[in-house]
DNA sequence: CTGAAGGTGAAATATGGATTTCATACTGAC
DNA sequence: GTCAGTATGAAATCCATATTTCACCTTCAG
């Protein structure tokens, strides 16, 4: 299971403009990609039920909404079993703040990317949300100084 | 500038919808933000050229195309003026293994998430891609091990 | 109280796009 | 070489959706 899909060159192009533009029509990307809209319709079908093509999603801007601050942290558990690691993670998953978590090999456990308002609600996610949690022994926070590149889309 | 823009209740409803799901249509996205399609179209158009709402973008899974290994790779300069910086920023946008880059606080310099077939191709990257620039001192990587939790969407 | 400004919902309108059909072209196995 | 299986493009069809209009509220300044 959990082969690697392959595909051929239209395909790789379909997956490169979606993953840029969304909203694109079939017309209009059966023509960037050189293809017929039918075939191109009937390629990105096949790419969806794949699993290959996921959701649609729509971007903010942060910044604008008031949550200009971007921090990782990285944490440490006293201990790794997997009552506490598998309690940890569920805690993660319904603390809006944290956008993206991982399991990560080195000094630390896991990598935690929180979207904060400023310093003041860092405070708070932190200490009195993320380091409630009683299986973590140690945090270490970097702060983000400015996002030099962003991107949603992966290389093919 | 870049003030953080005012918002009601129903303007952070549909944020939250077009957050999660971009091809929800007006008539969908109204019944469940509990307005009118007719309206809540015209919030989309202002929060658009509000630039609140940026482009929709479609996911994708990395795994099934062949980029299942993800890490986190942290930089320390040899210097830290203005030319080194924008010279490794520059380089940075090119490379299309990084699919984030953000300057951060702390011991290192930068943080970059990199996007990788597996092991082997992961040395390509970093030794004959990344680690090639000059301004480079040093650097460490952190192996992601697995995705705890991964969203576009920001807390609103 | 009054009138201007701005937002609202229902309904009319316009427009574009998704999806299917069909005849044809390609591919690989035997 | 032939046949089955599969992908293709053009055109027809079927839809739904975005967008506009308009009459009506609400708010608030004067």
């Amino acid at each position: 299971m959990n082969t690697v899909i392959q595909l051929d060159r239209i395909d790789r192009e379909i997956l490169k403009e979606l993953q840029v533009d969304a909203e694109l029509s079939n017309q209009e990307l059966a023509e960037r990609v050189g293809s017929s809209a039918a075939s191109c319709w009937r390629r990105v079908k096949a790419l969806r039920e794949a699993g290959v093509l996921g959701p649609a999603v729509r971007l903010v801007d942060p910044a604008l909404l008031g949550r200009g601050l971007d921090v990782f942290c990285e944490i440490r558990m006293k201990s790794q079993n997997r009552e506490s690691r598998s309690a940890f993670e569920d805690f993660i998953a319904l603390q809006e703040d944290v956008v993206a978590c991982y399991s990560i090999s080195g000094d630390w456990d896991y990598l935690l990317h929180i979207v904060a308002r400023d310093m003041k609600d860092y405070e708070r996610v932190l200490m009195r949300g993320i380091l409630n949690h009683d299986a973590i022994a140690n945090s270490s926070s970097k702060f983000v100084l400015r996002r030099i590149k962003f991107q949603t889309s992966i290389p093919l």
